[in-house]
Formats: structure tokens, C-alpha cells, sequence
DNA sequence: TTGTATGCGTTATCAC
DNA sequence: GTGATAACGCATACAA
């Protein structure tokens, strides 16, 4: 091939084989200077490092993926990158994997079996070398067989397996799974409701999303034990989720004396379609959330929620990645603990100067 | 995929090769046959895609990325993935490519020149085949030199240029920008308030960071030309930018008529550190956002924030991106309209029953 | 310490 | 219609 040949305006991409050229060495010596290879006399590695820069060379990750059969990618399927919950922990998991040498392809499945599936095969294809999945209703089982490796985690999965034996999450055997204490969550979120005079409490879900039902069947054990009362179950459809008139409708004229949401963002919702029905909070009823999304602690009234890790489940969830996918052992679940934050939401004498 | 067939435990990668040998035809015949190719006879056709099923074959994205010079992935350097706003337009973003056949690398730069940097180089080596800046302090153009390719588009893109003249962003020449029209969405804000009253207007934004600084500006004007008056800044550094009580402090003991903030999570930032002072919104002072991001409208009091089209950002993000890639033109500088929101965080007489 | 040769899995260019 | 063959750009086993 000719190689004197001029390249046309078309501005070839400047390979390996052409630092190697203009240094005056083979492919491999610019390779290896390039690696970093201890056996390359500092001389030409200089010298080829030079090269390198002044022809602007950027190796090329196909390639390199290609011949080392490893992407140095990590995958993340999550519901929704736009949820703020969701949103942190997908950024710390970032920042995480970035830090190991990893980039993250993230994909959402917005809750659709299709899309979740469609994501699986795209992560294949791009050959990422682990995978954490997120909120997502796919049952990580199922992934895990379609995926030869072990390299996958399950980030605060809520479905199946935990909720047999009701008691509780601790020890739970699973390898790669991570998920926060929400058990002892929740509990102690309901005995601070009863403990602060409730007796008639509702839970407030979403419709189909199977992520739930540990926290709602945990309150509902909770809640009998300490009190003998029946968990009051509301459910609004996953579009009507965001909308603050059809929350309080779905919450009905009779109002409990607590309301345990999901999650913040939809305890949050409530808040303003409690207050535009007239509803006082916490005079008429309590609301408290889940997972501590900094908007909770800016809302007035502040809301009483859970406080999850959410940087550090992130975090976590890479470096476990990582060690799988480099030392080849999954790590057992991991159980981070959780933190109750008790505020206005529900607390009957209100604190500090404000109001009238 | 619905088969109940496990793909095999092996240890070897299941390629092309093995599928053509399974059919018993060539690697080019079997690879035609699964890129739908027309002159492939319908039997073996269904024999070669019969058998890539049964062998679990999936195609290795990074040896047809090195063959074909396309990765069909995109880029986005974003700020910060957990920001509500950002988060928004990067699902939107990510959806429409997905659409589009493309999936996306998220690199966050945290507003650091460094981060960034190393960003850009990521993007490089894995050869993205476009790039959406958003919500970064790198200057677009330089990126751009340093991408050979003009496959890139600027996202809110708030420093420099755009400011000269002073007159507003319309018909902004400039190829591959996508923004709302920040100028008309705060000369509307700026009227609202002094249209109710408002002599003082005190800027409430984040130090260092660059965007803003348009929106800061074109207050700063409307305002004098409405009234005379002078726009007060106030700034906080990034790490304050989420605790209420520095913020308030940052605005200090004697309020202006209206306090107006960069974006809507600095609002709510500022409302509740007010609130902690005693400070009652709307009575004693306005306090207005910008973005529109959903907890704007659930707060109390509820924000008048202007409402930017997020997804539709987002959506146009990679439309346009895709369109330079496959037709080779890049759209020039599109703007996108806004819409002023009032809401009670500014308005005098309080409407509805809420309250005492 | 450096060079040679080979192959990673795919698609495209030729032949037939 | 289909098949052989040659790259794409890189890393590495094996020589020297």
C-alpha cells in the first residue's frame, strides 16, 4: 500500500502506525512507550510520547476493546434519569467509576419491559464489563443467565425474594446485591407516626411500579404489631404521579392521621395537592417520605423522611463492580444504613418563629 | 428472546464465524443476512437468523465500530447528572437518541476545567460521532477545534458572545447552539415584578459558575430601563449553594423587593433559609427562579420560575446532533420560547383559601 | 530493549 | 446470490 501517499482533504485519523513511523520505530515499541511498558529505554519513549502529541494521536477505544476483549464500560439501567433520587445515585456511580478508569453507558427502561429488554441487548452489544441495574422492573435473575458473567449488580431491588420469611433483608445471601436498610426504615418511621399519636396510617404508592412493596408490606407488619391497625393502601398511576390534584384525589375525603409515601418526590406532590384541598400539614394529617432528596429538607412544611446514602450506594455500587470485574469475586449483598430525619411534616408542635 | 434456551456456558464468545459454519455458508453471507441486506434469498435468511438465535449470537459493537468508523454514540458533558434540571434534559436527551438508533456516553465535569478536560478526551478515544456540551465552563469553540469534526452542539451556552451588543440573542448566527430565550423569559420576570411594585431587585446566582451571567445582565438592564434602579447581586460559593442558612445569610439583613434567582433549586434554597430567619415570601419579599423544573410548583409558596422546555431541549439536542452526522449539516443556532410562570412566590394578594 | 507476526470480530471490495 | 479476502487500529506472544 502506498503509504507516501498524500492523504486527501479528507484528513486521515493519525493511527499508532504513524507516531511509530515519525519516530522511527516499530508499532509495538510506540505501543508500549505509549502503555507504559518498563522494558522501553526512556529515550524513545520520550521520543515517541513527543510524537504522539505533536501528530495529535488519540488511540482508539474500538480497537483497543477489540483486541483486549474489555470495554472499560460500565452499564447502568435505571428507570429514569431524570428523577432526582435516581439522578444521584447515576452521578456518584459516575464519578465512582470514572475514578477506577471506567466510563458508564447508562440507558433508562422507564419502566417498560421492552425498553429494559432493548437496554440488555444494547449492553451486550457494547460488551460493557459489568452491569447495575436500578430500578428497573427486569428481575436480575433473569439478566444474569442471559449474561454469562457475574458482573452484575442489583442496586436496591424491591421484588421477590426478600419479602419471603417477612423478616427482613439482613444476611440476605444474594451476591451483588446492594441495597439500603429500608426496613429498619421504615420501621422506625412508623413507630415515630404511632409514637407521635397515629393510629390510622395510608400508604401512598404507585401503580405497577413493583419498587414498593418492601416498604409498604414492612409498614403494614410494623403498624399491626405496634397498634393492631390495617395499613390503608393508596395508589395513583405512574402519570398521575406528578400531578398534585389527582394525588389528593386518590387520598380521599377521610383522611388518616399519617400518609407514608414512596418516596419524597411523591410525598412532596401530596404536600401541594393536600394544601390546595385546604388540608393542613401537620395539623389535619402528617406526610412523611423516603430517601432524602435534598427538595425534602427545603419544603414547608420540611418533610420527615428516610435519609438513604445515596452518593454512597453509587459509590459503592461501582467499586463493586470493579472488584467483580477485576478480581473476579462478587461481593455478598451489602446493607447500608439509614437515617431518620423527623421534621415538621410530622411533628405536632412546630418548631422555631415562623407562621403566624 | 422469549426462548428458553440458555446460552452456552463456554467459555469462547459466540461470533459470526460460528453461526456462518452452523448454517454452513460464508462469514459475509451471514453477516449480510443479519444487516438485512436485499440480495440475501429468503431461505438462507432465516436459516442464518435461526441459527444466530440458537447460538445466542450477539454482534460485537466495538469490531463493527472498528470497521465501519462510527460508533453510533453520543456524547454529553454535562454539569452534574443529580441536578433536576440537568437530569431532565439528559433523560430527553438520551430517550431521542435511543430513537434515533444512537446511545449516549453522560460524562459529568463538575464544573471543573480539569474534569472537563479529561472529558473531552474520553469522548475522543471512544470516538463518539457527536457531542452535546451542556452546562460546562470548557469554551465551546475551543472543543471544537479540537474536534475536527463540526458534530457538535452547544446547550445553553451562557458566556461570551451572546452578550455583546447587548441585544439579546435572536438570530444568533452561530451554528450548533440550542437555547431557550433566556433574554425574553427574564425581561418577562423583571416586568411581572416591577410591574407589582418592585423598586429593589437583588440577583441571587453561584459564584464562578459562567452561566448566568446572561441572565444576570439582561435583568440588570430591563431592570434599570423599567425603573432606574441598580440590580444588587448576590453570590454564593458552589458548595453553599445547597444550605439554606448560608444562602440567606448571603442576601443579608436588609432585603430588596424581590429576590431573583438563577435557576429554581437556588429558590427553593432561598426560600427555606428565608423562612428560617422569619422571613415571610411573598409578604416581605419575592423570591423568583428559573427553568421550571417540576418541584418549583410544589412548593409553598408555590415559585413563579419561567418555564423552559427541558425535554424539548433535550429532544432537539439529538435530533440536531443526528442530522449533522448523517446529512453533514449543522442547524444553525436554534431558540427556543419560554414562559413566564407567576406564581404566588411573587404575587400580593394571596389567592385561594389557603392559610389563616 | 526492540521488531515481527498474528488476531480480535466485523464489514466491504472484489470476484464468481 | 454467495464466497474468499482484506482491512479497521491496536496489543501481545514470540523472536532477536
Amino acid at each position: 500500500v502506498g503509504s507516501d501517499e498524500t492523504p486527501p482533504e479528507g484528513a486521515r485519523r493519525v493511527t499508532l502506525a504513524d507516531v511509530a513511523e515519525l519516530v522511527g520505530v516499530s508499532k509495538s515499541t510506540a505501543s508500549r512507550a505509549l502503555a507504559g511498558d518498563a522494558r522501553i529505554s526512556e529515550p524513545t519513549r520520550t521520543a515517541v510520547e513527543a510524537a504522539a502529541i505533536t501528530l495529535g494521536f488519540v488511540p482508539d477505544a474500538s480497537a483497543r476493546s477489540l483486541r483486549v476483549r474489555s470495554t472499560r464500560t460500565l452499564g447502568m439501567l435505571l428507570g429514569d434519569l431524570g428523577d432526582p433520587y435516581q439522578g444521584q445515585v447515576a452521578a456518584a456511580f459516575e464519578a465512582q467509576a470514572r475514578l477506577r478508569g471506567y466510563t458508564v453507558l447508562f440507558l433508562a427502561g422507564h419502566y417498560e419491559r421492552d425498553l429494559e429488554k432493548q437496554a440488555i441487548a444494547t449492553f451486550a452489544e457494547r460488551r460493557v464489563d459489568g452491569l447495575a441495574l436500578l430500578s428497573s422492573t427486569v428481575d436480575p435473575i433473569e439478566v444474569k443467565t442471559r449474561w454469562r458473567q457475574e458482573h452484575v449488580v442489583d442496586v436496591q431491588p424491591d421484588a421477590g425474594a426478600p419479602l419471603r420469611g417477612g423478616g427482613g433483608l439482613r444476611g440476605d445471601p444474594r451476591p451483588g446485591v446492594i441495597r439500603t436498610d429500608d426496613v429498619t426504615g421504615i420501621t422506625a418511621l412508623v413507630n415515630h407516626l404511632v409514637d407521635g399519636g397515629c393510629r390510622s396510617v395510608a400508604y401512598l404508592g404507585v401503580t405497577g411500579r413493583t419498587a414498593g412493596i418492601l416498604r409498604r408490606e414492612t409498614a403494614r407488619r410494623v403498624l399491626r404489631a405496634r397498634t393492631g391497625a390495617v395499613l390503608r393502601t393508596v395508589e395513583v398511576g405512574a402519570e398521575a404521579g406528578e400531578d398534585p390534584t389527582l394525588v389528593a384525589e386518590a387520598i380521599g375525603p377521610d383522611l388518616p392521621d399519617a400518609i407514608l409515601c414512596y418516596d419524597d418526590t411523591l410525598a412532596l406532590v401530596a404536600l401541594d395537592g393536600l394544601r390546595s384541598r385546604g388540608v393542613r400539614v401537620p395539623e389535619d394529617v402528617f406526610v412523611v417520605g423516603f430517601d432524602g432528596i435534598p427538595f425534602a429538607a427545603w419544603s414547608s412544611p420540611r418533610l420527615t423522611t428516610v435519609l438513604t446514602p445515596m452518593t454512597q450506594i453509587g459509590r459503592l455500587a461501582a467499586d463493586t463492580l470493579v472488584l467483580a470485574i477485576e478480581i473476579g469475586v462478587m461481593a455478598d449483598a451489602q446493607v447500608l444504613p439509614v437515617e431518620l430525619a423527623v421534621r415538621a411534616s410530622s411533628t405536632r408542635i412546630r418548631p422555631g418563629h415562623v407562621g403566624a
